[in-house]
DNA sequence: GCCGTTTTCGGCCCGACTGTTTTCAGTCG
């Protein structure tokens, strides 16, 4: 079992017990269950098979009786406890408390009162007006409640990241023409840089909220304003993302920044220590509980100053032990963009890119590159337009010929002969070793065959790192974000393996793709696998997709150190030739 | 159910908005 489907398990005892109406603590403890494992960097499963029950201590959040149905998950496949409650309450309960407007509580009645199970049926009585005439419902909830389910049924729950980006500037854009507005700050998931956001936070200052709210929900893309308050509101937008605005005063920018930008987990973690040191955080500032003196507010360095801790990058926060770090000083020293200094990931016309190899190497060096590798895909990938053996050796020549150019226009730039061989479905590499060993980088993926079982697809592609032939292994676990769910691989045997031939793991950096994740970056660091962070770039445009490889790459905590491609030419050539 | 600078019991983050209330509970983030 996957840490994912034991943190649904959590989730769901979680949600049953809530609409059962059982003690909220005990709920919160199983919600913040499931909110560590999914976090956990390093597989439950092998946790438990390596130091047993012993493995599985230590793990904040964890305790006996969550570790006991952690380990009755791995060794049954199931949780007796967790089965009993669905039992209890029909398995439609859990959908019904999704649909905006509707909780626990209210699940529980209709349950109660109507013998709803589902949410169909729940549809169907609020449309003959069975719902209205419930003590505690009217008219407006039946409404509300029937556009819950009809929004659930059609909204796209995740937008990625990238998609959400051009929407935040517009709003930024849009808003800063309201007169005495002062500060317009997307922050949110969004600002943690979060892979999809599902939501859109926009914090901003000024005097007087009134004209900040009646121009903000007039903005051409809003097709419904879900609430609209004083500080607060929510609109829809024709996408479908909810777009949340919040208006403060300036004395409190630093805490509401703190506060907006969450995640809830860490928020919660954060809270929970002031409290204990006697403070009381909100968006407001930070407060000594009793008397309401002020302590701090209007920068966010101070609200971490004020429980004794050093500032917290967005990226870090969700509640994976950076609090611990920042006590005891070993946050990560934050990769810049930078430290980057070149994309060992990059296609040109000879096989499915846009621009020709003098076009890309020149983007490049506007970037303030010191390299690239040119990986056009092997012959396998036939829609690609693949390079066979012949090809390849064309444009290792026209490698050496642009490199001779650079050397005599004395620029330090450099184009490294290389491949994105395809890994077969026998994980053979789709290059002969002769021509392969001609080359300065060597990235291997996967390009078919996604459906296959995990141990094959694990010894597919270990069996391509033991050939010692690569360098990279390119887009490691194939996923599309929303789109195509990752091939089955113990990405954990990967990484030990390859570790022993020295080869990276890819952290491809295109926005739907970002793959390796943020979690699996954290697994490598700890297994002491280089990252290379690339951008699989098609044309010259998408050599900026970096950035996201960056965020996503500080968001699993990596530093300058645990990256290859910060490496400079010299030594990042060193590393090339240490393989195998 | 978890956890400990108020330690093995007694706490557990904080506030806004909405609809139904006539002072607040439920929901949400």
């Amino acid at each position: 079992m996957e840490n994912s489907e034991i943190a649904r398990v959590f989730y769901e005892i979680a949600d049953l017990l809530e609409i059962q109406g059982g003690y909220r603590f005990r709920i919160r403890s199983y919600r913040n269950a499931g909110m560590v494992v999914e976090g956990l960097p390093e597989g439950l499963k092998n946790l438990f098979e390596k130091d047993g029950e012993d493995g599985l201590k230590g793990i904040p959040g964890i305790g006996e009786s969550t570790r006991a149905k952690i380990i009755e998950m791995l060794s049954t496949g199931k949780c007796k406890y967790h089965q009993e409650l669905l039992k209890e309450m029909p398995v439609g309960m859990l959908e019904i408390i999704k649909v905006s407007g509707v909780g626990p509580k209210k699940a529980a009645f209709v349950h109660k009162e109507l013998g709803i199970n589902t949410i169909d049926e729940l549809e169907k009585a609020a449309e003959s007006g069975l719902i209205q005439n419930l003590p505690g419902f009217g008219e407006v909830s039946e409404q509300k409640i029937l556009k819950g389910i009809k929004d659930l049924k059609a909204r796209t729950r995740q937008f990625k990241l990238s998609v959400v980006i051009p929407v935040a500037q517009s709003f930024t854009q849009y808003l800063r023409s309201v007169p005495g507005i002062i500060d317009i700050v997307p922050s949110g998931s969004f600002r943690r840089w979060k892979e999809t956001v599902g939501d859109l936070d926009i914090l901003t200052t000024c005097k007087d909220s009134r004209p900040v709210m009646d121009h903000f929900v007039k903005h051409p893309d809003v097709r419904e304003v879900l609430s609209k308050g004083e500080t607060k509101s929510t609109v829809v937008l024709a996408s479908g993302l909810h777009v949340d605005i919040r208006v403060l005063e300036k004395k409190s920018f630093g805490a509401a920044l703190q506060y907006f930008t969450g995640s809830k987990a860490h928020n919660v973690a954060l809270r929970d220590r002031a409290k204990r040191m006697g403070l009381k955080i909100s968006e407001y500032g930070v407060f000594k509980e009793r008397g309401e003196v002020w302590v701090v507010g209007n920068k966010e360095e101070d609200v971490y100053k004020a429980v004794g801790l050093p500032w917290i990058p967005p990226e870090l926060r969700e509640n994976r032990g950076e609090l611990e770090a920042a006590e005891e000083g070993r946050l990560p020293a934050q990769l810049q963009y930078s430290d980057i200094k070149g994309d060992l990931h990059v296609h040109t016309k000879e096989s499915d890119g846009a621009y020709t190899l003098e076009d890309m190497a020149e983007a490049a060096m506007k970037m303030g590159y010191e390299y690239i590798a040119v990986t056009d895909h092997s012959k396998a990938v036939g829609i690609a337009h693949g390079l066979d053996e012949a090809r390849l050796n064309a444009q290792i020549r026209m490698v050496d010929e642009y490199n001779d150019k650079l050397k005599r226009q004395r620029k330090k730039f450099r184009v490294l002969k290389a491949t994105e061989v395809d890994i077969r479905g026998d994980g053979t590499l789709d290059h002969p070793e002769g021509v392969l060993k001609k080359l300065d980088c060597v990235v291997a993926s996967v390009h078919s065959g996604f459906g296959m079982g995990m141990e094959e697809m694990t010894n597919r592609v270990i069996k391509a790192v033991r050939t010692g032939l690569i360098n990279i292994i390119g887009h490691p676990t194939g996923r599309l974000i929303n789109e195509r769910e990752p091939y089955q691989i113990d990405l954990e045997k990967v990484l030990s393996e390859a570790k022993k031939y020295n080869v990276a793991v890819e952290l491809n950096s295109y926005p739907d793709r970002l793959d390796v994740n943020d979690v699996h970056c954290l697994l490598a660091k700890q297994k002491g696998v280089l990252v290379a962070i690339s951008t699989d770039s098609h044309s010259i445009y998408h050599l900026e997709n970096m950035i996201y490889g960056v965020h996503t790459a500080r968001r699993g905590w990596l530093e300058k150190k645990d990256v290859l491609n910060t490496r400079s030419l010299k030594e990042l050539m060193k590393v090339l030739k240490g393989k195998g």
